[in-house]
DNA sequence: TATTTAAATCTACATTTGTAAACAATAACA
DNA sequence: TGTTATTGTTTACAAATGTAGATTTAAATA
């Protein structure tokens, strides 16, 4: 697998990343007070998540005095349509569509999102197929 | 939770219900013959994931003879949304714009996928913000 | 009816995940 | 410099997941 992809992380690691991704330099104390407040954790658990972060490669640290400042390898916006685009990817490429569709409808998006998705799929409709296949079934791994 | 939760089904789980999707209505034993070739699995390890996930509610069953006939439960379309959208609300809100855009960059849609979504998006517009606030700092629950 | 055989169910076991206590190392302060 | 906080590291443990062998049950056939 190329250098960039990112290892899957688990749901209560992505709660974490999310607080690092927005402060982007940060202390497990910081943290700890955060995901108590947010998620309700002890600070255990937020050392032990952190390790395990670090272990993927999803965060570095560097010491300073007696603590380390928590700082993330992978930017958020590319963990986040790498995680989405895995999972389509592992769904129905002919109900793909159908699917997004779906999200969307829930999905609350800034007026400059909704062009920039708008003008892609004036782009993309070009060259689109009339129907993408099923490909549920074999020929393909798991 | 509300009856028509999909109970997060597993990557495993996940394969089995595609081609249940696609077939409607299986046994074990073709569906044994089928996820051999596409995920090689032992003919126990589909006997153990149908299993799984006649409990949890994603498939029934109806005996027809020494055998049982699978079907689904959940439409492939509600369970792929369902999932997807879980995926983006667990996500930075401000940044879920921006991931399905990378997302649309790389999937196949249908012309007629690419028209509806262009629809919804002129109709969203109408009545879109001019930004999503980030929602990854606390006051929200994990 | 006795035997074979094909299904289903139970048991198993390593890995990952969620959650956290115990322990060790070291900086800060008395 | 000895003591106290603090921060990082180990260990722990239950639940979920990936994968599959062993066992039971019942249908089919000899």
């Amino acid at each position: 697998m190329g250098s960039s992809e990112v290892g899957a992380i688990s749901g209560s690691e992505w709660e974490i990343m999310r607080v690092i991704w927005t402060l982007n330099n940060v202390t497990s104390r910081q943290l700890s007070e955060i995901m108590g407040q947010k998620c309700d954790w002890s600070t255990s658990t937020v050392k032990t998540l952190l390790s395990r972060l670090v272990k993927k490669r999803m965060l570095a640290t560097k010491q300073e005095g007696r603590q380390f400042i928590y700082h993330p390898l992978v930017t958020e916006i590319a963990a986040m349509s790498q995680t989405s685009l895995a999972l389509f990817q592992r769904m129905c490429a002919m109900k793909v569509g159908k699917a997004i569709l779906a999200d969307l409808k829930e999905l609350t998006l800034s007026k400059s999102d909704i062009d920039s998705l708008s003008n892609l799929l004036q782009e993309k409709r070009k060259t689109a197929p009339d129907e993408v296949p099923c490909n549920c079934l074999p020929h393909k791994h798991c």
